[in-house]
Formats: C-alpha cells, structure tokens, sequence
DNA sequence: GTCTATATAGAGATAGAC
DNA sequence: GTCTATCTCTATATAGAC
C-alpha cells in the first residue's frame, strides 16, 4: 500500500486551513502556511494567485462537496424525517467556517453568499412547509438562533468541549444529540 | 452645554474597539486605530504599553461594569422571574465580544476566564437551582448553545440584520423577545 | 512547477526632543 | 503627555534562474 501523495496545492490548502482556523485569515501568514504545508512560499502565488483567493479555495474545497450531501440530506429528510447533521470537512474547517461568520469582510460574505446563499434558502423553505403557520420573521429567526449555537458549538468556542477520552467522533455526534434536541423545542414552541 | 471631552486614551479605546469589531485584532492595525482617533501612534504605546495590552483593555473598559449589571440583574430574577438582556456596551462591543470567541487565542481566552469566569458559573449555578432535576450535561450544553445564538445574533453574524426603518435599540429588544422565547422552550424540554 | 532573491510596503515598538 | 524620526521585523507579491 502506497501512502497516498498529496500536491503542492493540497498540501497548501490543508495547510492554510489548519492555520486559519487557529488564527484568523489575517493572523495567518502565508509564510506560516507555507512552512506548515512544506512548500515554498512562491507557490502560493504560483497556485493560487494571491492570499485572498486561496482564502476562497479553503471554503470552495469543503463547500461544493458539503452542499451536495447538505441539499441530498434536505431531499431524504422530506420524505422520511430523519434529521441528520451533517459535518464533513472535520474540525478545523468548523473553526474556519465559524471564523468566516465574525469576519464581517465584505467580500469574504459576498463569495459566501453568491455561490452557497441558495441552500441556505432550500433549508428556509423546507423549514416554512414544516411550521406554515409560524410567522416568517418569527421561523428566520429561530434559524438564524440555530445557526449560531451549531456555529459556536461545532467550533468549539465554548466550553463544553471535547475530553480526551471521548474521540472527536462520538464527541460530535453527542453535540448533535444535545442540539437537535434543543433546537426542535426551540424552533417548535408557540 | 460643553461637549464633552475624550481623553487620548479614552479616544484610542473607541476607536480601537470599532476597529478590532470590524476587522479583527490581527487584522486592525495600531496605525488604523491611531488615525482614527486622531490623535499619535506612539500614544498607544504611551498608554498600553503594547497592542496587546490595549486589546485587554478594549474588554475590561466594558466588561467590569457590565458584569456588575448582569449579577445584580441575575440576583434580581432569582426574586422576581424577569429576565431582561443585558447588552450595554453598544453594537461595536457585542462584535468585539463575539471575535473574541472565534480567536481561539489561548492569552485572551485566559484573561476572558481568569476575569470574568465567575459570572458565568453563577449564572449556570442559578440555572441548575431552576432545573434541579435536569442532568448537568445536557444543561451545560444548552447553555452553551445559547450563548452562541445570543452572540451570533448580537453581533450581526446573520442574515437577521436590522433594517434601517428600525432603530437600533427597537431593533435590539425584539431579537431579545425572540431570543427569549426560543431559548426558553430549548432549555425547558425534556 | 519549483526555487532563490528581492522589491515594496506595512507592521509594532522605541528613543529622544519638546 | 505628545511629537518626529527611525529601528527592526515581517508581510505579500513578483522576477527570473533552473
């Protein structure tokens, strides 16, 4: 069996990933990614162009894939109602998905927005021919509650987090036992 | 009727606060902060010592009297059931508060727990004495999911933004209501 | 596609005059 | 307490050899 080789490009991107999350797109620099990734520090421009657009190719890589699974999850879910969260991509990217709610960054939100709003918008309509007679203003805020307790919970800002005992894997699958629970009583109520 | 005068230092906290909101403490600049309070760059390092020492007390300035308020409003519920968010402080603040989370820095995160922990283990003390028959765990992380929601949503993370018809403080209080109501149904249920 | 070397700019911090 | 000037370090980005 060989070990499998990874590119320049992949290393970066693993690399820049892991380093975003742990200190912000601004904290990072490519010479600490670079050196992390084993890689000369030309090539990120090489690669990539600039330190903004690898920034985007962290999240295309993670998101494109996540979002077909997301939206095939949604599609199950309406039949059978089973909900299932869904965290591929591990740890560090939760961190930097989570960095990228607190980077008020334009641009960073307009990428965001334009190439990902519309499962955002799938997972809303779902939810509104679920509860049709709940006020609309009423459900989108409820969502947006959800979105920042899976947001800070997955991240692991707070501090109910993982002890060494527990592996990262049934660690997760608690947290989401614990939320969806929370989060259907919540999203329910009068 | 003088206006009222900001001391250098006064200035350089609010301007550094409002900065550091808006694009993180890696990714403000001392010279973007003095600038903007008009006054010199030397003068942080004058009256902080450091940019590290001026992010400390960017959090201490708000925080020593709002957790005054908060335990005083904490000691007031256990008496009358009246729960009222307590987000003094103004916008900018909740911001900072909410990066402050999302920096995974181990230095702020230790300042944060070592200053200001005590507040948070009296309130979930005063939770675990509302729900004495809740197990411990799933209290804690309901806790925790909803301060992520508050500060997801406090500081203007989502999509749930205010309108510009809507001032600021009405606007405040009525995601407080709907904060409330979801909050309360997820830690209430079985 | 990967390297060395470097251009250019900006950072935090400080010395010393006033 | 505030200024100018500057030290030193690090950043992103690029040019050009291999």
């Amino acid at each position: 069996m060989n070990a499998p080789h990874f590119s320049t490009k992949e290393r970066i991107l693993g690399a820049a990933e892991t380093l975003f999350a742990q200190h912000g797109f601004a904290g990072a620099s490519l010479r600490q990614v670079t050196a992390a990734a084993n890689v000369n520090l030309a090539a990120v421009n090489y690669h990539f162009g600039s330190k903004d657009n690898l920034i985007e190719e962290v999240f295309r890589r993670r998101l494109d894939e996540l979002n077909v699974r997301r939206l095939a999850a949604l599609k199950n879910a309406l039949a059978a109602d089973e909900p299932k969260l869904d965290h591929e991509g591990g740890h560090a990217f939760m961190r930097v998905l989570a960095r990228a709610f607190a980077e008020h960054d334009e641009r960073l939100r307009k990428f965001l927005s334009d190439n990902y709003g519309h499962v955002l918008r799938e997972f809303a309509t779902a939810f509104a021919g679920f509860l049709p007679h709940m006020d609309k203003e009423e459900l989108y805020w409820r969502l947006d509650f959800i979105t920042g307790a899976l947001t800070h919970s997955m991240a692991d800002f707070g501090p109910m987090r993982r002890r060494s005992q527990v592996s990262e894997e049934s660690h997760r699958e608690r947290a989401a036992a614990h939320l969806i629970r929370f989060a259907a009583a919540g999203l329910r109520t009068a």
